[in-house]
DNA sequence: ATTTATCATTAAAATAAATCAAGATGGAAA
DNA sequence: TTTCCATCTTGATTTATTTTAATGATAAAT
């Protein structure tokens, strides 16, 4: 029973009945992701929505000149996956790599399609996922649009100090949209201060 | 009858019913809003969800400098309003402000969830466009962290080419994240080219 | 155990972008 | 018409950030 972090999680939003339980653990299947293994690369269509029950992964483009942007990381109880591909099933720009060794629960797009039409608390939760990560992704492009890379910095380590101890400095830095090179001399700077 | 316009937004994503179509007409209603004038201010909490039939608006933050950061434009066919206070009932950091004289179609919280709740087909489209506005803003986003401001332009420009010549670059410069003096000479450079 | 890659840091030079100050333009308003 | 205000532009200066290159430290691979 690795979908009770899954569940458990759900029922944060709305309680589930037994029969919704049941379904959860019939259409999300778990997998064990290695360190460095892909679960999503650049021209695959992505055909599972993740949810991560242990590990952390990153999602990120990789541009012309071959350098990697972090989109997104996602630790334990986070989702991750590129849900534009998921939905218009085009090739995505993007990969999902695992930092650690971690375990997954995985559902397809018919399955997860199912579950919309067939139970709508499912509907209602994931318009209040898809709402909340919405309102992430909005305070970070305001932050983007209006801070210094230091601001930034500092705004990531108090809103994700889990991470602070788990992700190198390089992965952060390409999360903040700067060079390596240049957050050391953020932290320096920091830590003078 | 000013809800048509929204009625066929609604059917892009699904049919809807007879009664379904005067729910809509019940749930939303019209508002008439001048230039210059504020649906949204700081402090304030987000008490509706807004279409807008006609005009233009921008939707910023003011930083603690007193600069404008503009965290989106919305014409024709397209949703504003602050998800995060709605939501939450906080307030918001956000000013939502007409450029144009506007008509639009606004949804009170209360009245908007019962419709979720007693027409679950509205469920299912509203996880639709916030998945959609996830992935734009995902786009934003890597554009944001692997971009110069000259790409961050150009891609404007193609992306919303109606807003080009209805919205001054003042506006598109704090939508964008730069000066508009920066603008200005991006724009100098472009035109040499 | 040794080699190899990754990571973190530093510094100098180069570029990108912000700030400051000023002038030109054109439409709105009196 | 004249005044006024917002917009756009320009150039000089300063600050933020990238690039390049080099180094020691650590972790991974052989």
């Amino acid at each position: 029973m690795t979908t009770k972090p899954l569940i458990d999680y759900f029922e944060k939003f709305l309680p589930l009945n037994e029969e919704e339980k049941s379904i959860v653990e019939n259409v999300f299947k778990e997998r064990t992701i290695k360190r460095r293994q892909f679960i999503l690369q650049e021209g695959d269509v992505c055909k599972h929505n993740t949810f991560v029950v242990e590990g952390c992964f990153k999602m990120y483009m990789v541009d012309e000149n071959g350098k990697e942007h972090n989109l997104q990381f996602a630790v334990e109880n986070w989702w991750i996956g590129d849900i534009g591909s998921f939905h218009s099933e085009a090739p995505s720009r993007l990969y999902i790599e695992a930092l650690e060794n971690s375990i997954i629960l995985q559902a397809k797009k018919e399955d997860q399609l199912k579950l919309f039409v067939e139970y709508p608390k499912f509907n209602r939760i994931f318009r209040v996922l898809a709402e909340n990560a919405m309102v992430s992704l909005q305070n970070r492009i305001l932050q983007n649009i209006s801070s210094t890379a230091e601001e930034r910095y500092l705004s990531f380590l108090e809103k994700r100090p889990q991470l602070f101890n788990r992700i190198s400095n390089v992965q952060i830095a390409s999360y903040l949209g700067v060079t390596p090179e240049f957050l050391s001399t953020i932290r320096k700077k920091i830590a003078k201060s």
